[in-house]
DNA sequence: GAAATAGTGTCTATCAGACATTATGGC
DNA sequence: GCCATAATGTCTGATAGACACTATTTC
């Protein structure tokens, strides 16, 4: 049997607004935005890692991140996007699909003491990377199994491990291969993207079938072709905005 | 086509750790954490809400938190069970189902300025809730839809709708509706959880097909007894550590 | 025509929903 | 025996997987 204890912590007293730079009256952990930011290149599934340039972990990979700035972000996710724009810039409209992950906070995982971080995993078409990364700073690295093969600085290592995780997942019953890919795109590359990421054959048939049940996508009038055989119908997503959710998860039992 | 910029924010500059007391160099948000505490009694999904003793928006209902503390929480997770600890008390070793939910902070949500709040779902088992709630702070509060009839301090309203969608949703394809019950249970009583909370009946026979195929309970040797009516066997959860996931989500199509 | 890839058709095993039937307790 | 509820059995429609087959392009 339990017992209700009603002292609930309430908060800092008094009322008034203070100004964003003020340093609040309770401590408060050093607090980031960290990305992961997906794509698929050269029939693997990468993510882009920056090269600290500081102490701790100095030129360690890691995570692209940014310092939460009360002053230009209005909100968490702001701060994801500016940190974002920051790191990619965009000559057009396109805006890669963005989606809060989880918040890690430890007094561990940074050697300077107390810190959070809010994480967002990112999904990115491949006609809007950079062909090649000649950077010195930041690059794509191959996903294998559940992270990567260079070491990480703080715990980033489990933020990939749980950023993978959650983008397998949610390709067995989403739409959300659709965003690793250009706006315009065949059957057939989107089932690869599935291929990919899942790390296991789909069956064509099966697949089209799924997407077509979906009514996720309308077919365009050109044709694509490729370098040898028959071209293929190309398609627009639907609806950014809206959901799909399979009833069934894709090829759960071929695991 | 894009252009990398790796400009990446570098946190701060040199390498000692920080007195956990110490107020650190960047400007940063209130921290806090907030519990959604779901509980099925009456028939019914609810959550538990207090009334704020304090301004902002005195005397209204909002989710139970507590604010990080540098100090002694070791990390997020901690504090958040930290939280739940000073909410209910335990006379033994029960600790109820917690997860993060996601982290919300932006300038707007607090009058007071710039605050963050990570918010955990909390699923407790029916046998371990106060029966009575003459508490004057604490309350039991029915979902209704996606929400609560009461008004929410802060943002917590939108918070509750997302707490109750990922609900819904998980027990789609889950099997956390077991940390709603007792350690023992029968399967018309699992069934009437999913029931309550997907609002919605659902057929026996399907029902404990679908949890037998799932092989995550198994027999006890004892009966319950009904008040009227043939006793039903009782089950035990096998392995609370591992995640069942159905192929199919439940009575997707009844929707 | 051969090669390559896109797209369709068909069969079957599996499973969810619906609903009937049997089982087991209290009264 | 009657009522209430637990538990099981059976039928059917829907669908995923497997795989064969057709279609359309380049060479």
């Amino acid at each position: 049997m339990l017992i209700l204890i009603m002292s609930i912590p309430t908060a800092r007293s008094g009322n008034s607004r203070l100004p964003p730079t003020t340093i609040p009256r309770y401590p408060c952990p050093f607090f980031t935005v960290n990305l992961v930011v997906f794509a698929v290149r050269d029939e693997q599934l990468q993510i882009l890692l920056v090269k600290r340039d500081a102490a701790p972990y100095q030129a360690r990979w890691a995570l692209p991140g940014g310092v939460l700035d009360l002053q230009h972000d209005d909100s968490i996710d702001s701060c994801a996007h500016r940190t974002l724009a920051s790191l990619i810039e965009t000559v057009d409209t396109y805006t890669p699909y963005l989606e809060q992950l989880k918040t890690y906070g430890s007094r561990d995982c940074d050697p300077r003491g107390w810190a959070a971080t809010t994480v967002y995993f990112v999904l990115m078409a491949i006609d809007w990377l950079p062909l090649d990364d000649n950077e010195q700073r930041g690059h794509w690295v191959a996903v294998r199994g559940q992270g990567v093969n260079v070491e990480l600085a703080f715990g980033h290592a489990k933020i990939v491990a749980d950023a993978v995780e959650r983008l397998r997942s949610k390709l067995e019953y989403t739409h959300i291969a659709v965003h690793l890919l250009p706006e315009e795109f065949t059957l057939p590359e989107l089932q690869r993207i599935y291929e990919i990421i899942l790390q296991q054959p789909l069956d064509k048939s099966s697949f089209r079938r799924r997407v077509a049940q979906a009514d996720m996508l309308e077919e365009m009038s050109g044709k694509l072709r490729d370098g040898s055989g028959r071209p293929a119908q190309l398609y627009r997503f639907r609806d950014y905005h809206r959901r799909t959710f399979f009833p069934r998860s894709i090829s759960r039992y071929a695991r």
